[in-house]
RNA sequence: AGCGGUAUCGUCUAGGGGUCAGGAUAGCAGAUUCUCAUUCUGUUGACACGGGUUCAAAUCCCGUUACCGCCGCCA
């Protein structure tokens, strides 16, 4: 009979979540989604000194938006708690001593300039460091005299040398020497456990069945086997996901600008097109559509068939995602989400109904949420600056065009859009059989006059966001400027 | 140095002994629109290299190269 599928995500609080463990947690919740499974965060927190309450927040908030939610964790708790890993120190001693008592792992009185030098012997011939094992055997009277010493032991497992096969989810077999690994530390001589003791110990006890992780885990994959072997518990199975790397190829980091969730949302990114993106680097859909929600991407989903090499972020698709998914969005959602990159504008002047209507007529071009600043200055203030149109305002089309533009719209209904667009088309038209003007050398004239620009959104859903006075009272300063200059 | 992994258009990928090597994105060209953009249409572009195995190799095997990762009392 098959166990009950378990699989968990383990951020370090040391930095805000990565976009790399948020692939990782990804992968991780779709195959529980997919096999009815449980999802599992459990924060390692052990390096106390890098570790910031402000980082734990931002690991909860970011895998929350991104909708991986998880059914056990350090806020909602769970059977196999605590779900933190400071809490959870005093577990770990028993069971190191637990594999001394069994001939497992062994104290290890060893300095670290003692070590060093090891190191340095061993580069020094050409040679991999493995540690010499000289703390194995000592005497009880060597014990004693380091214990005099003031020395505190550390624990180290004893790696049993042989050929070591496991079947890589991803990855398929791979096969390691372990009389290369070397006597690991398990416990420092502070007491507190390694990593890699820990992860095995919290897997073990939170009866993890399946870990997904990233591929730079490979290597420590033999060592917490073998601390699986000796401990007698259930060796789980493993995947090792490919690496996000920088389009340099190097590894993913600061220097590329964004790298955390939250840096992407402050870029103006939506939650849920990231996440789609961050599906697509590694996995393909069966079907030919992309774009996909976290669940319909989890319907679908095999973790055998994941890429198993490396792959580079680049912006180009993710910002036609981002793109793609600002297009769709519900106008009233997506408001609230950009209201945030409008802090420039007042926008007490625009009611609730005003503002969505702008970004209904101001999405289509966004990449990034950030992008609509510079879209849409025109719809705040009383007038608009002219340095940027100067020249077309000057012509005599355009002071022609806006002279019967102030005329007509004078009595046009500014309260309904649909007329407003029809007025246009028939101002365009009048003046394309009176004038030969071309349409678009008509419109430009208004659009100057109105925003001082010469591209922008929707003529109507401009003219309506204005209203009749700015409207009026621009089309009248587009046209005097010619007077003036 | 050693050990491990990976190799298909610029990028993300599908495919997998016989395919015009498919799609997406980016690029380019055209169409539509009041502008920009969107959208639509078309188009450029790839099996790392060398040996095998085979009637047939991008696909299987070996080697080389490149890249990534790991070699901590970090996680």
């Amino acid at each position: 009979m098959q166990d009950k599928v378990r699989v968990r995500i383990a951020p370090s609080p040391s930095g805000n979540l990565h976009i790399g463990t948020a692939r990782t947690a990804l992968f991780n919740y779709l195959y529980a989604k997919k096999t009815g499974g449980t999802f599992v965060l459990r924060i390692e927190d052990t390096d106390a000194l890098r570790t910031e309450q402000a980082y734990v927040d931002n690991i909860f908030d970011s895998l929350k938006a991104l909708g991986l939610n998880w059914d056990e964790g350090p806020d909602v708790g769970g059977e196999y708690g605590p779900y933190t890993q400071s809490k959870r120190f005093d577990i770990y001693p028993k069971y190191a001593q637990m594999l001394v008592d069994k001939g497992y792992a062994y104290e290890c009185w060893c300095t670290n300039e003692e070590l060093e030098h090891e190191k340095e012997e061993a580069v020094k011939n050409h040679k991999a460091y493995v540690y010499s094992r000289k703390c194995l055997n000592i005497t009880p009277e060597q014990k004693e005299q380091y214990i005099k010493e003031g020395r505190k032991p550390s624990i180290r497992f004893k790696v049993e040398h042989k050929e070591l096969v496991f079947n890589d989810m991803v990855k398929g077999e791979l096969k390691f020497d372990t009389s290369l690994i070397g006597d690991f530390v398990i416990m420092k001589s502070n007491g507190a456990p390694t990593y890699n003791f820990a992860v095995v110990i919290d897997d073990m006890l939170m009866k993890i069945t399946h870990i997904i992780r990233g591929e730079d885990h490979i290597s420590n994959t033999p060592k917490q086997i073998l601390i699986y072997e000796a401990l007698g518990a259930k060796v789980p199975e493993f995947g090792h996901l490919g690496m996000i790397l920088a389009p340099d190829r190097s590894k993913l980091s600061k220097r590329h600008g964004a790298t955390a969730v939250s840096d992407f949302v402050k870029e103006g990114y939506l939650t849920d097109a990231l996440i789609n993106f961050v599906a697509l680097l590694g996995w393909s859909p069966s079907d030919s559509h992309e774009i996909k929600t976290v669940d319909e991407i989890a319907q679908d989903f095999r973790i055998n068939e994941i890429s198993s090499s490396n792959s580079i972020f680049e912006y180009d698709k993710l910002n036609w995602m981002n793109g793609q998914y600002i297009k769709k969005m519900d106008i009233s959602k997506l408001t609230d989400l950009i209201i945030p990159f409008l802090s420039d504008y007042d926008l007490s002047e625009l009611s609730r109904e005003k503002l969505e209507k702008m970004v209904e007529i101001t999405r289509e071009p966004l990449t990034t949420l950030k992008d609509i600043k510079d879209d849409v200055p025109y719809f705040f203030g009383q007038k608009v600056p002219y340095d940027e149109v100067k020249d077309l305002l000057g012509t005599e089309l355009s002071r022609n065009v806006l002279t019967k533009f102030i005329e007509l719209a004078t009595s046009w209904d500014f309260c309904d859009e649909e007329k407003i667009h029809n007025d246009l088309a028939d101002f365009r038209a009048y003046f394309k059989e009176k004038y030969s003007y071309k349409p678009k050398e008509t419109m430009w004239a208004v659009r100057a006059a109105l925003t001082g620009r010469t591209k922008g959104a929707d003529m109507a859903g401009i003219i309506m966001i204005l209203g009749k006075d700015r409207v009026i009272s621009r089309a009248k300063d587009g046209l005097n400027l010619k007077i003036g200059a």
